[in-house]
Order: structure tokens, then C-alpha cells, then sequence
DNA sequence: AAACCCCGCAACCGCGACCGT
DNA sequence: CACGGTCGCGGTTGCGGGGTT
């Protein structure tokens, strides 16, 4: 509302960061733990405005993060969950606690929906009846599905980004034989760690396992439940809000089921649970694809 | 081999929400 | 309650790499 963008001040440097600029970051994040970004680039020197620091951190530094193929059983969750909650990245990457509401919805915007709208444009002649709908009509957001192609694909070729990643490491891991890990305070706004779900373990791209194994610090964790909470009330809202327009029929038979439980539960259960009726419709969909 | 085109992804931008004063 | 500052989200852009001609 007529507020002057943040990057706008002169020597704010913009555009592709560079190792030495991640290093700082990192280190800084190490220390300080996340958030208060409007104090990072003052205390680290960084040319760069809060708002780059936060989105370098979340979407590349942040540890835990898977990078490259999206496997089918996370692009069916994407599927699921974009139906459910619409362009609702940050939601939907709280399920997906490896990626980035960024490579979702590059993902989504890249490979997902061009399929819809193959999936669309084959279908508006032959109107399939998915098993578990009743009309395709009302859960429009099924119809599409995996392109075999896309799992496999190899998204991340070897590039001067995931060395730049490597260099980091290599750089970290002196920093980090020199410095014990420290507790980084938390802070206040619990927003900032929406996305923290997982900083420990988990399988990441190749080329992070070592920066991982860098940047594994356990207290992060503690930020879990803010954001599982989160989820669940957005997820709950935008239910009731939509009522229930986006949720088929699977949805709302399980609602009735599990009336007794919180959202989540039936939400979860139905995004994770393979015997579910729903979980049948997707991989039906799942298996579309290969006649394009 | 060079030029061109297409695609994927990282980063930016603008806006709304939230929070503190 | 109003206002200003900060943060997060979603949409969009632009660059670089790969593929094609």
C-alpha cells in the first residue's frame, strides 16, 4: 500500500548470492538462530536486505532440505494438498517438511500444471469417472496426474550452484571445529519457523548431505510444534471457510468418521494412510498420465 | 559449431497479516 | 484503537543451462 519495496535503498546488493555471503549468513543463523532478520544484514555486514537473507535462508541454507526429484508419492501429496488447500504453498510444504514452499510451487507451476492441463484438454472429450467421485465436475484439481517422466527427471544438474554449496561446507566445517554449536536463542514470532519441521535427518540431495551434517542443529526442533499447529488451524480453516467445496466426497465420508477428531488427524490420516479411499483415487490418477 | 529457443529454478516484488507501542 | 514496523506468502521475473535446428 503505496510502502517503498525494502530493496530499493542504495547498496543493497541484489541478485545470485554468492558463497562468502551464505557463509555469513549461515554463521550468523548458527549463532542467532532464525529470525530477526531485520537485524541480520546490520549485524553481519551483509549488503543485503532483510527480506533476501530470510528467503536465502528458507529456501537453499535452511537445513533438512531435499533438493532435486520429486518423488511420486511426494508429488501425490502435492496433488492431494494443493486440491485441498489451493495455491497454499507454505501450507502445503509444512507436509512436506524437506521442500520449500518455493520448489513446490516451482514444481506445481512447472511440471503439475501443465499436466492438468494435458490431463484436461484429453479429457474434456472422454469425461472419465474417477473411482471414489462422483462427478469430475466437482474436484476439478484431480484431474491430472503423474507424468512418469517428471519423477525421474533429474532437476538439479551438477551446477555452480551445488558446488557453491559445497564450498560452503568446506568453509563451514573449519568454522565449525572451531566453534561448538551454540543454542541459538529463539525468537518470538513463531512465523519464521513455519517451515522448520525438520533439521534433523532425513535424506537430502547429494550435494547437501554434508552441509546438512553441518548444519543439524537439534534445538530447531523445539520450533516443530508452533508450525504443526499453525498448520492445522489453516488447514481447518480453510475447510470450514470453503465449505468443504474443495474436499470430495472421500473428504467429507472421513470427516464424518472421525468427526470426534481434530482436523488434522483425518487430514493427516487421509494424506498418509495408503488404504484410504482417497489415497485409492490418487493413485488412480497417478497411473493416468502414462497415455500422454 | 553457432544461433536460437525452451525450460527450470533462484530470487525479487508487492501485498496482507501480525505484533508491539 | 490507531499506527508503524516487520515478517511471510504468493505471484512473477530473469538468468543460465540444455536441447534443438
Amino acid at each position: 500500500m503505496g510502502r517503498p519495496p525494502c530493496c530499493d535503498k542504495d547498496g543493497i546488493k541484489k541478485g545470485p548470492w554468492t558463497p562468502e555471503e551464505d557463509i555469513i549468513l549461515v554463521s550468523y543463523i548458527q549463532e542467532h538462530g532464525p529470525g530477526n532478520w531485520r537485524s541480520v544484514p546490520t549485524n553481519t555486514g551483509l549488503q543485503r536486505c532483510s527480506k533476501s537473507c530470510r528467503l536465502r535462508w528458507t529456501n537453499y541454507l535452511r537445513p533438512g532440505i531435499k533438493r532435486g526429484n520429486f518423488t511420486p508419492h511426494e508429488e501425490g501429496m502435492i496433488i492431494h494438498l494443493q486440491a485441498l488447500l489451493g495455491n497454499k504453498w507454505a501450507a502445503i510444504a509444512s507436509y512436506l517438511p524437506q521442500r520449500t514452499d518455493n520448489d513446490i510451487k516451482n514444481y506445481w507451476n512447472t511440471h503439475l500444471k501443465k499436466k492438468l492441463k494435458r490431463f484436461q484438454s484429453a479429457f474434456q472429450t472422454q469425461e472419465p469417472q474417477l473411482p471414489g467421485t462422483t462427478s469430475t465436475s466437482s474436484s476439478p484439481h484431480y484431474k491430472f496426474g503423474n507424468d512418469d517422466n517428471v519423477a525421474t527427471q533429474p532437476q538439479l544438474t551438477s551446477t555452480c550452484y551445488a558446488s557453491s554449496t559445497e564450498n560452503i561446507s568446506r568453509l563451514l566445517e573449519s568454522w565449525m571445529k572451531c566453534s561448538p554449536i551454540s543454542n541459538p536463542k529463539h525468537h518470538d514470532n513463531d512465523d519464521n519457523n513455519n517451515n522448520n519441521t525438520s533439521y534433523h535427518g532425513g535424506c537430502v540431495g547429494e550435494q547437501d548431505d554434508h552441509f546438512e551434517t553441518l548444519m543439524s542443529f537439534d534445538n530447531l526442533n523445539d520450533h516443530k510444534e508452533s508450525m504443526v499447529t499453525t498448520t492445522c488451524d489453516s488447514v481447518e480453516e480453510d475447510i470450514i471457510n470453503e465449505g468443504g467445496n474443495k474436499v470430495n466426497e472421500n473428504i467429507d465420508s472421513m470427516e464424518e468418521d472421525d468427526e470426534n477428531n481434530p482436523p488434522l488427524t483425518f487430514l493427516e490420516k487421509w494424506l498418509l494412510d495408503e488404504s484410504t479411499t482417497s489415497r485409492q483415487v490418487t493413485e488412480e490418477i497417478l497411473r493416468l498420465p502414462s497415455m500422454f
